[in-house]
RNA sequence: GCGCCUGUAGCUCAGCUGGACAGAGCAACGGCCUUCUAAGCCGUGGGUCGCGGGUUCGAAUCCUGCCGGGCGCGCCA
């Protein structure tokens, strides 16, 4: 069946239509009519403010338009009833019927259940993390993992043809830096560290030193009679490699994969950077001054030009990511999403003015900025190890409480929201723990199937389950809540928001959990129990859809 | 100084393309386990939506000015 929304779309459409051209009045082009999930309860299933918003065009007041609309719709077998309240909100209450036939689509749809086409098969590109290989990632990494995971997770779902992509800053001056500070460690742990001091602002970490230890396990002694250059160009590579090497362990314990590591190595290897720059010249958008080669971004929104090629001929960070822009869509695809630190917002104008300037569409590029995570420990601030003075690492997060809960917090506020990670909250075992409130739930759906089948109980056909035999609350709360995954689903797409499917199945779960608290299932009347059954499985198999979005598991015991 | 994000209940946050008496979780207080997992449920109290103007029939939501928090303003990456 279609989604509920759209079903109820050309319901209302009609009814506006009709009222309309009883007012003489003919409409081409209906103004879209938005559903809401109304905020308080008894206020009906889905309400649409359509004619509030339509009552100029009809110049008729917006509740005398309102309760004109709801008249022609009461005969829909799929209403139960409908409502008008407030200044002309329409409430709509589904029908036994419907809530019938959503229980039975939800059964039916599988794992698919709720998914769209809205992407059309388009081709998306998400690119996340994408952290220098200078170091390990640190919880900051970690929020844009699990949210551009998660984000890709949610494209997919609706429609889009989607890969990950991780780019990996290995060119620049901070490989350089690398390489010095691992070779200065290396000398020191041979006893020689007067030989190779420690580089200013070099990495002080204490990972430095077990990429030195490698090196010695690998090599022994030999760089300390090297050349300086041919050592360094080694623990440059060494290190780089090493590094990136626990990057990707540490993402791949996070439940995060990428599609394409991107090295901004190869950019150079292909000359991608001069021929970018070229094409920049053609268009007219970049041109030569004292020396270096400038981008003209005040052409577009930015505030400033920009220098690409420097005067020595070396070229800014700003050239290789343009030429890399224009890489990504050169590859083909049809959109590009980057998922960076909310410290570079200031980069986003000039970003969008490259892609403009490459005579694409600024709209194609979509650059979400990631805020801040604060880690707490009961309550209090955590967020440095005592050391190194690094932040705390992904790494380290993720064993103390595990990729689920990790992964869950993550996502669980709006990506420009400062986020506050409590670490003994996410160990806790108890219902102020979100992710075992939502896991608990869905284990708790298995144990009743479980049992059920151990009592030979089975449940019967979907079809079979009149929808008017979910007569309380607690199961047409559910039922309503089950409904609108799709369109919870679709505004998470839409927005690239993941905190939106966390808020709507820590929801889902809360009704679940008041669900069985109220009703038992097994022992009942054979109608009651098997309609109750099928209501169990449906909630289960929606929570599992979700978390699965999310990266999270679902377990069946615990 | 300029720019971006942000300020909602004791705490953490939803709601922000304007709409119904401002929602949730936690914390506090009071209840519920002979029966499908109490890692759960039910109930009670708690808010001048930072402050002042403005637009509107209607503002937490839009505009503007202050105040507070975060982050940026490199030929760094």
């Amino acid at each position: 069946m279609e989604g509920v929304e759209a079903t109820l779309r050309q319901i209302v459409e009609g009814a506006v239509r009709e009222a309309a051209s009883e007012k003489g009045i003919s409409l081409d082009e209906l103004p879209e009519i938005n559903f809401e999930k109304p905020k308080r309860e008894g206020q009906g299933d889905l309400s649409t403010n359509c004619a509030m918003q339509m009552s100029k065009l009809l110049g008729e007041k917006p509740a005398d338009l309102a309760k004109k609309i709801a008249a022609k719709l009461s005969a829909s077998p799929y209403l139960d009833r409908v409502e008008t309240a407030g200044p002309g909100f329409i409430n709509f209450f589904l029908s036994p019927k419907w809530m019938g036939e959503v229980l039975e689509a939800i059964l039916a749809g599988g794992g698919g259940w709720g998914s769209s086409n809205r992407g059309g098969g388009k081709r998306v590109q998400v690119e996340f993390v994408s952290a220098n290989p200078t170091g390990p990632l640190h919880v900051g990494h970690g929020r844009g993992a699990a949210v551009g995971d998660i984000i890709a997770n949610i494209l997919a779902f609706t429609g889009w043809k989607v890969e990950r992509e991780y780019y990996i800053n290995d060119a620049g001056l901070q490989m350089d830096l690398l390489g010095a500070s691992v070779r200065a460690r290396y000398f020191e742990l041979a006893g020689k560290g007067d030989q190779a001091p420690f580089p200013e602002d070099g990495y002080k970490g204490d990972y430095i030193y077990d990429v030195a230890e490698a090196v010695r396990e690998q090599e022994g002694d030999r760089f300390l009679s090297a050349p300086p250059e041919e050592g360094l160009a080694f623990f440059k590579d060494f290190s780089g490699k090493a590094i990136l090497d626990s990057i990707k362990k540490d993402l791949a314990d996070f439940g995060v994969n990428f599609d394409v590591w991107f090295s901004e190595k190869t950019l150079y290897g292909q000359n991608l950077v001069p021929s970018a720059m070229e094409t920049l010249k053609e268009r007219g958008y970049a041109f030569e001054h004292e020396g270096a080669l400038w981008f003209k971004s005040t052409d577009f929104t930015d505030e400033k030009d920009r220098v690409l090629i420097r005067a020595n001929g070396a070229p800014t960070y700003f050239a290789s990511d343009i030429a890399y822009h224009k890489n990504k869509f050169d590859r083909g695809f049809d959109r590009v999403i980057d998922v960076w630190g909310a410290d570079h917002h200031g980069y986003v104008p000039r970003m969008k003015a490259g892609v403009q300037s490459l005579g694409r569409d600024p709209d194609d590029l979509d650059i979400l900025l990631i805020q801040f995570v604060n880690l707490l420990r009961d309550g209090v601030q955590a967020a440095m190890s005592t050391r190194s003075g690094e932040f705390v690492t992904l790494a380290d997060v993720v064993g103390e409480v595990g990729a689920d809960a990790a992964r869950f917090f993550f996502a669980m506020r709006r990506n420009d929201s400062h986020l506050d990670f409590d670490l003994e909250l996410a160990k806790r075992t108890s219902n102020d723990n979100p992710v075992y409130y939502v896991q608990y739930a869905h284990a708790r759906v298995c144990s009743v199937l479980r049992e059920a089948e151990a009592r030979g109980a089975a449940a019967p056909p979907a079809q079979t389950v009149r929808g008017d035999i979910f007569a309380s609350a607690e199961e047409k709360k559910l039922l309503s809540r089950l409904a609108d995954f799709p369109r919870e689903a679709d505004k998470a797409s839409r927005e690239l928001a993941p905190h939106i499917l966390v808020k709507y199945v820590s929801d889902l779960a809360g009704d679940f959990h008041s669900f069985y608290n109220a009703h038992r299932i097994l022992g009942e009347a054979e109608e009651v129990m098997g309609a109750r059954l099928l209501l169990a499985k449906a909630s289960g198999m929606v929570i599992a859809s979700v978390l699965a979005l999310l990266g999270v598991k679902a377990p069946e015991r615990m």
